[in-house]
Formats: structure tokens, sequence, C-alpha cells
DNA sequence: CCTAAAATCATTCTAAAGTATGAGGAAAGA
DNA sequence: TCTTTCCTCATACTTTAGAATGATTTTAGG
């Protein structure tokens, strides 16, 4: 149990010694080849010297850990600054409108439609369009791109 | 000149080949005093493998090009409201939208109807009606409302 | 308790908005 | 000159918005 968890940790090393092992057989065939010829040394030396390195290089890449360098790249996120919004309760009491008419002109001017708005209050479709019907009424507008106009230019909503 | 950039260029090459010149020096040196014992071949050839592995994994170290990993951090930029319009045109180019696209979703803003957007700009309802679509898939999104806010918000419009 | 305002919902229409597609002309670059 | 982009317009269709009306149910205040 224990050698085999020798082998599954040290398998490099041990693939490292094995490689060593065979390319020492090799050489010493190939010293026996190239030993009759005058300037084998040399030439024996270099191919060792050779594929030695190689083989360093190979374990480098195989054994190290890739190198990482991190770019850290900002990308600006534009947020409007709301948190100076005061509600113009004078302008709200003189058109009269009601706090569900309120709730209604907000989300309507964050973009959602009559229905989106009818699910987030848990109200039917029908409802909400009475409530923008007499937003518009009060509010004195026609269409609901006006109220959002109207009702940022009067602060009744940030 | 030129010469000085080769070298500055190629100093890792170069460094290499000097130590690989000094090192056939030293073996050359080595292989004389070592000729005499019985077994010194051997003792050569795995100091010549174990110094060639070592300079294998020291160039690999030194010459490997880290990996560049990019990471987005999104840095919040605050624009505040009170001051004068700035229009944003690094989102205006991100989005690709043309001088009349802008033109429309500045009256769209004011609350004008597409008919009246028309009649202002002195084209035709269908025009405007492809200005909106084409508007509104640059934007990414789905009804006016919704382009009016992210505009305000990106500060395409005042 | 009673009432007025507010909130809820429905139905029926009409108007407006939005989608999809094709196409022609003008201007600007390569 | 050729290509691309923008602006223009049209037709046909679907979806959403809005108007008008009526009705029921809460809810707060006198």
């Amino acid at each position: 149990m224990t050698i085999r968890k020798f082998i599954e940790k040290n398998k490099a090393v041990l693939l490292y010694g094995t490689c060593l092992a065979l390319l020492l057989f090799l050489l010493k065939w190939l010293e026996l080849r190239f030993v009759i010829f005058d300037h084998s040394m040399e030439i024996y030396i270099g191919a060792i010297a050779v594929i030695f390195t190689g083989l360093g290089i190979w374990l480098t890449l195989k054994l190290t850990k890739p190198k990482v360098e991190t770019v850290v790249v900002e990308k600006e996120v534009y947020i409007k600054t709301n948190g100076e919004f005061r509600l113009n309760e004078k302008e709200l009491s003189r058109l009269g409108l009601s706090s569900r008419e309120l709730e209604v002109l907000q989300l309507m001017a964050d973009g959602y439609s009559n229905s989106e708005i009818a699910d987030r209050l848990f109200v039917s479709l029908n409802t909400i369009k009475t409530h923008t019907s007499n937003l518009f009424a009060k509010m004195d507008v026609k269409r609901r791109t006006q109220a959002i106009e109207q009702a940022k230019r009067l602060s009744l909503i940030p």
C-alpha cells in the first residue's frame, strides 16, 4: 500500500531515474561503437550534453508550475450618485398622487412594463393600467415617458 | 552600436554558449585526470549528465516566458448629477449609436411619441420605428423606458 | 357606524409601440 | 470603383399601452 503511494508521489522522479538508467545503457552501447573513431569522445560528450540539457528542460517544463503573470485591467462602471435625492413633497401633494401610484411611477421610470410591474406588486395587469391612467390624468400627461420626464423634473423620483 | 544591441538581445544565448565552452574545457581537464582510474568513464559521464541536466533546468527557469493572465477589475466611477452634463463618448462609441439614433433617443427621453419625433425630424413614422428598433438592439433593451433609463445612467443624455 | 378615498379587478376598444424583413439612396473610405 | 454604413421608407404583423366604464373591497377618519 505504502509502496504504491510512494510510487504515486515520486512518479516523476522514478521516471527520471529510469530514463537516466536507460540512457546510460544506450551510452554504454554507443561508447563501444564510437570508441573506434578518432574524435568519438568529443561527439559522445556533445551528445550527452545535448541529451541531458534537453532532459533538464523537459523535466523543468513538466514539473514546475507554470509562471503566471497577472495583468489587472480596470473596467469603469458608471454609477449615478443618487444619495442626495430629496422627494418634493409639496409637488407630490399638489398633484394628489397616492402612495401606490407613486410606487407604480417609480417602477415605470425603472423601465418595467405594466405586466412586469403587476407581477412585482402582486396585482393584476388591469390594476396597473388603472393606476397608470389615473396617474397620467393627475400629472396631466399622455404617455409614461412624459410622466417619467416630469416626475424626474419635479423630483418625485430620483 | 548594432553589436551592442545584438549582445543585449541574445544575452542569454551568449551566456549559455560561454558556459558550455567553459564546461568543455573543464571536462577536457577532468578527462585527463580521470582517465587514469578504472571506472573514470562512468563517473565522467555521470558528471556530464548531472551538470547538463542542471544547465537545462536553469535555462528553462530563466528563459520561459510567464503566462499572462488578465484579470478584469470593475472600477466604480461616480458621476455627479448636479454638475454640467458631459456626454460619455466612450460608452457612446462602445454601443455604436449613430448620431440620428442618439437624436431619437434624446427626444424619446423628452417624452415624445414616435409620431411626434417623426414630425419633429421631418421623416416618416416608419423611419423612427426603424431607428428605435436598432437603438434597442444596440443598447440591449426591450422598451423605450429602459432605453431612457440606461441612457441617463450612462450619461448618453442629460 | 358610516363615508370618502384608495386599491383592486374586469371588459372592451383604440392607439401606440415594437418586430421582422426588404430595399433604395447618399456619403464616406479603402 | 467597390464596399460599408447610415438614413430613409414600406408592409405586415404582434404586443403593449392607454381610455372609458363599471364594480367590489379595504381602510382611514369624522
